[in-house]
DNA sequence: TTGCAATCGCAACAGCGTCGCAATAGGGTC
DNA sequence: GACCCTATTGCGACGCTGTTGCGATTGCAA
């Protein structure tokens, strides 16, 4: 899972315009490459590439983990894909196909959840002024708790 | 490294008030728990685990790695030690003694900052108006670009 | 000094990710 | 459609981080 992609973040909304990417970069379409880019779309959010090898629900033919970690490690280079570390545990991917997220998670429910990064800027400021810092929540997450989570634990603190 | 401590962090300043704690605690005081107390109070930041039963430097004699978790995690259920995940990589372990911090981490030259959790108070605010989330950046630190990196960075782009 | 439970250290295991390498299979060419 | 070349696959093994089980050791109280 090396950081740092290669091409900067590329927009699609279909598979099939995935695949003529692919094709138009002289790389393969492969069946394990098609099974992971359905996965993907199939998914409704970030998930793990050990969910995306056993078909997410064991729908498709399980592949093999190694194969789906160098996959989407070569999407990422491409753009089509990046990663978010949501906490312990694996990492996940998403289809960078609607423009760059940033995403906060939910140290109670494990809810992840994606904004754009302009809903962040504030923040971003804030953080800038404060400590000097530019932040960027789209590979390390905002942890801690969402309204939910919030409201259910003062409910029962008092 | 589970998480959630049990007890609220505990203020002290001294390894041998650390020890006192321990005995008031009916807890012994063995040879592996003072190494593993000495490197924290001899690190200048957020240690790993391996890091401390190397003994930091080669120092001390090694430690098993085991023990260091099974210590590591036992004094932060007293509330005298907390770790934070600074990226990839090992989590890294901190003395609480000098009261609750909130971290900050450098993509780029990976140095881990703390500040006092009220100079984020500004940026949780905004976040909390943003996207209804109760940020803490206690165990999952702000990732970005310090303000030295982001200075390198926007030379060498120019 | 003795006795016993807390603690230790070793070995083994689990989860996540990576590497090396031989086998397979896209897809261009004839 | 057959052929060839190499990108890609899948397997096995490994590395790192952290955990569990268990017999051996050792604080410490009596």
């Amino acid at each position: 899972m090396t950081d740092a992609p290669h091409r900067e973040p590329r927009s699609f909304s279909d598979i099939d315009e995935v695949l003529d990417m692919l094709r138009a970069d002289g790389d393969r379409v492969s069946a394990a490459r098609r099974l992971v880019l359905e996965a993907l779309f199939a998914a409704d959010g970030p998930v793990s590439a050990d969910a995306i090898a056993d078909g997410l629900d064991g729908q498709h033919m399980p592949l093999d983990r190694t194969s789906v970690y160098r996959n989407l490690e070569h999407f990422e280079k491409l753009g089509i894909v990046h990663h978010v570390h949501a906490g312990h545990g694996a990492g996940l991917y998403v289809l960078a196909g609607s423009g760059e997220h940033e995403y906060l998670v939910c140290e109670r429910c494990h809810r992840v959840q994606a904004v754009e990064p302009k809903v962040l800027d504030a923040a971003r400021s804030a953080i800038q002024r404060a400590a000097g810092y530019r932040a960027r929540f789209s590979h390390f997450p905002i942890h801690g708790l969402c309204s939910t989570c919030a409201g259910a634990t003062s409910r029962l603190q008092r």
